[in-house]
Parts: C-alpha cells; sequence; structure tokens
DNA sequence: AGTCGCCTGGTA
DNA sequence: TACCAGGCGACT
C-alpha cells in the first residue's frame, strides 16, 4: 500500500482541492467499504459537510470536516484518491464519489478492495489511530523514543518496523530501505542492536521517509497521487526490489527472503 | 507469535 | 496455473 511518503503526498495534492469545498452530494458503491457505519448513516451524515483541514497519522488520511466530524481513509494495497471533474468518467473499481460543490469529485478507487473509511467524532477517535505509535518525522520521535518504544521487545527489527504501534507509517519498502541505508540485517533481534545501530536505524528511517516525500512517493504499480499523478521514488530504492542486482554498495547480489509474511530485500554482505 | 482471510490482477 | 503484491485484523 501507499505508506507514509506517499499518503503525505496524497495530502498535500489534496489540500489545496478540497479545503473550503463542500460536499453536495455522495456515493458509496461497496458496502464493506465504509468501516464504521451503515452505508445510508455515512451518506446521511457526511452530505452538506465543509472540508476544514486535512492531517495524516501514520498511514491513515484525516479529512476534517464542519460539524466535528472527521473522515479517514486508509488505503491499504490498492487504494487511490483522486480529485477530478465530475463529468469525468468513472474509473473502474470507483467505491466512493464525493460531489463538491465546485464541479469536481473526490474519488475513491480500489482495485482490491481492501481500503476503508470511517466517520467518526472529532472527539471520538477510532481505536486503531489512537493506538498508533510516533510520527517518525515529527520531533519527538527521538533516538530516545526510538529505543524506548522497541523496549528490548525479542522480534525481528523488520517485524517491529512494520509495527503501526511502534512507529506509525513505515511499509514493507521503507522498511527495507531502512534496515539496509543502518547496515542491519532484517532477521535482528531487537535486543543485539547495540547503541550505535539503533541510531543508525533512526537516522534512516527519517531519510527514507524524507526522501520518498521529495521524490513524491514510490509507484510499483497502482500508487498515484491526488492529482493522478505517479512517484518517482522507484528509481531511487536501494534494495526493495532488485532481488539478483548488484549491491549498490559493494556489488554482490541482493537477495529476497520471506520474513513473517513479507517479501524481504537485503544486501547479505552490508547488513549484519 | 504465527497463520489466515480479505480481493483482484499481473507475471513467471 | 500458481504465485505474488505497497496492509491489517481476527483468529489460534
Amino acid at each position: 500500500m501507499p505508506e507514509l511518503p506517499e499518503v503525505e503526498t496524497i495530502r498535500l495534492t489534496l489540500e489545496p482541492k478540497l479545503i473550503g469545498k463542500s460536499i453536495i452530494g455522495a456515493a458509496v458503491h461497496f458496502e464493506k467499504l465504509i468501516q464504521n457505519l451503515a452505508v445510508d448513516d455515512f451518506l446521511k451524515q457526511i452530505d452538506h459537510k465543509q472540508f476544514v483541514r486535512l492531517s495524516r497519522r501514520g498511514k491513515y488520511l484525516l479529512f476534517y470536516l464542519s460539524g466535528d466530524l472527521v473522515l479517514t481513509v486508509h488505503l491499504r494495497m490498492t487504494g487511490q484518491l483522486m480529485v477530478e471533474p465530475a463529468v469525468n468518467p468513472l474509473a473502474k473499481a470507483t467505491y466512493m464519489q464525493l460531489t463538491l460543490g465546485d464541479g469536481n469529485e473526490l474519488r475513491f478507487r480500489d482495485q482490491r478492495k481492501f481500503g476503508r473509511v470511517a466517520l467518526f467524532d472529532v472527539h471520538h477517535p477510532l481505536a486503531a489511530i489512537e493506538k498508533l505509535g510516533p510520527e517518525p518525522l515529527s520531533t519527538e520521535f527521538t533516538v530516545q523514543c526510538l529505543k524506548e518504544r522497541l523496549n528490548q521487545r525479542k522480534i525481528a527489527v523488520k517485524k517491529a518496523l512494520l509495527d503501526q504501534e511502534i512507529i506509525a507509517g513505515i511499509g514493507n519498502i521503507y522498511a527495507d530501505e531502512a534496515l539496509f541505508l543502518a547496515g542491519i540485517h532484517p532477521a535482528r533481534l531487537i535486543p543485539s542492536l547495540t547503541a550505535e545501530e539503533l541510531e543508525q536505524l533512526y537516522n534512516a528511517i527519517r531519510q527514507v521517509l524524507t526522501e520518498g516525500i521529495e521524490n513524491r512517493g514510490t509507484t510499483k504499480r497502482d500508487y498515484r497521487d491526488g492529482n493522478g499523478n505517479p512517484g518517482s521514488n522507484q528509481e531511487k530504492l536501494r534494495v526493495y526490489d532488485r532481488k539478483g542486482l548488484a549491491c549498490i554498495q559493494c556489488g554482490n547480489m541482493i537477495v529476497k527472503m520471506n520474513f513473517g509474511g513479507r517479501g524481504t530485500h537485503f544486501c547479505p554482505i552490508c547488513q549484519k
């Protein structure tokens, strides 16, 4: 799915097209899309609300609406959100349309139907969002914070990076990229990491996520920003999806293995 | 902590 | 035809 840099890029591209706009019509074409409400309730509640501001928490997009409501969207693997003229033909697998007063429409489409939308009161957020770990690019996220979050847990470092309750927003691509940059083998257990390695990991996490945003996200296949444009970070990846190719540091072959059900790419020479 | 289900489509 | 995919939650 879109990870933190992709979701942030979507937020940045949608923001100018949504702030101050009103929803004058809504439609949902897939019942299970709406996580916490019956579709009828959802449509009733969202009608005639206005977009006040857009935020992001981990991989969740948060649309703050008038009436103290928050619309959340989680894109999971193949979800896409874009604003386009309401008269444009509907793309395949479009499951939600929010028609705006300016003639445009916010559309959600999702090939694999894993994405989820929720609508809640600003004072009663989704439990899953409440439980998220710190934002890795915020000032509150320090090396000390990372150490405290990991808390000597006896799990592989790759698994820890993917745990949204430890740190929010890292997915499979940026986890592999961060571990390569830090020179740490993905199967290393947390308690075995030295203070120096934890600091390298901290810096690597911040670097790969920042680069991802600067490059407007990684488009392997489905990812598009809120304008429908792909990102370019896929051209900058150091290990992800480079199985069998030469390591950019040592020239040996990048390998791919399965860790915890996820494809994991690394350099067996550079990552110890 | 590990596995399965959710879904569809592209590729080996 | 089988396997794989950027994720997560519900199971055991």
